[in-house]
DNA sequence: CCCCATTGTGCAACTAGTTGCACAATGGGG
DNA sequence: CCCCATTGTGCAACTAGTTGCACAATGGGG
């Protein structure tokens, strides 16, 4: 959906081969929007056949290649369009959010390790975030595209600050919780099976019908 | 991956059919986990054939169903399997920031209206979510599962709250800016961006035929 | 009473992303 | 000098999610 995009943004900053922008792709465009050298190749040559960028020539022969690629009018073209047009957000889809509604209902037991996990790399994460600002935005900086480059990195640090911040606040929550268990699951056999719905009550994002 | 999961957990908050499920996660679970209801009554499928849920007896013949589920102990067993299972972050997908990122090289005309109307979608939202949580946690409420699901709620929150406020801060930020044009200001000499990315000043910008 | 809009269930084809390899070129250590 | 670990490029099969229908049942308005 966005790949091509994210490549021919990642080539008009700086033409390049498939193994740099897999290279890039983890230190910067990567942080949000993550792809693998596998997708990155594919999406190369879909790119190239449709005539948006084509290979600079270089002079080996053929095989064992390092091509590198860069943007041809149309891609700009096709970059531009895409950028202004109206797109609506996509629907959220978050696994930890899940379990955690998840271990409402079937007990929190060993989930808590794992939390204390995600939070560490939330930490780590952040850490790097402000590290690159340290680095690359020192006071002063501030032609067009820095604060928009900074207005990006600023979404990554704000998010990972709301992370580390939520998943320190539950674990906190979990501690105070009577045991490891949160649910009453009065596991009464059969009768078990449906008692989220009675305990359930008008509690939680759940409205009664 | 994780809609299976999602359906299980909110099959023993209440069996459901599979209407009733595409209702409950448009309303609740889907705020954190979206599905179509195609998607849904695949899974049900999938679930029922697998032995982890199995129709409620209900006594009309055959067509125009409304077929109920409900969860059978393997089902719980396996989503207590899921929940405590150590599971990592899925690497972060933001088509907004990157057509921000793509808008730094290629120009800001025309993405301002969609940020503005991104603000607000996700103003909208957070209404809702503040409304929730006035309607389902007055001050009192604090069984396990309560606290759990305002844990949830409250995520929500707090991220939406980051993205109306980092969106507005976007917002006043284009204002600030030259023009509509973000781009070809022609700093050539601009390195290492978070990576090198504006050191090219302008080269594949308009490629050599 | 019958028509047709609405509600509910579902299949099929497609698109995007992931996993698991395969294999060529390169270059330093034995 | 040659072997094999590393680097770089790529295909193929699979999984998850989306889009576009199809069609049955229901129920209120003409």
């Amino acid at each position: 959906m966005s790949l091509p995009h994210a490549i021919l943004t990642a080539l008009l900053e700086k033409p390049s081969s498939g193994l740099e922008l897999t290279r890039r792709f983890d230190k910067s465009i990567g942080y949000f929007w993550s792809a693998t050298h596998q997708q990155i190749y594919r999406e190369l040559g879909k790119l190239e056949a449709d005539g948006l960028i084509r290979a600079l020539p270089a002079e080996q022969p053929a095989r064992g290649q390092k091509k590198s690629y860069e943007v041809l009018p149309a891609g700009r073209a096709e970059l531009e369009r895409w950028t202004s047009a109206t797109q609506d957000p996509k629907p959220m889809r978050d696994t930890l959010l899940l379990r955690l509604r998840a271990a409402a209902v079937v007990g929190t037991a060993g989930i808590e390790a794992d939390l204390r996990r995600h939070l560490e790399l939330h930490e780590r994460q952040l850490t790097e975030y402000r590290e690159i600002e340290r680095r690359d935005f020192p006071p002063g900086r501030d032609s067009p595209q820095d604060r928009l480059h900074h207005l990006i990195l600023r979404a990554g640090i704000d998010l990972e600050t709301f992370w580390t911040r939520w998943l320190a606040h539950a674990l906190e929550e979990f501690a105070a919780l009577p045991d490891g268990r949160a649910a009453d699951t009065g596991d009464a056999g059969d009768a078990g099976v449906t008692d989220g719905a009675a305990s359930n009550g008008g509690a939680g994002t759940t409205p009664p019908r």
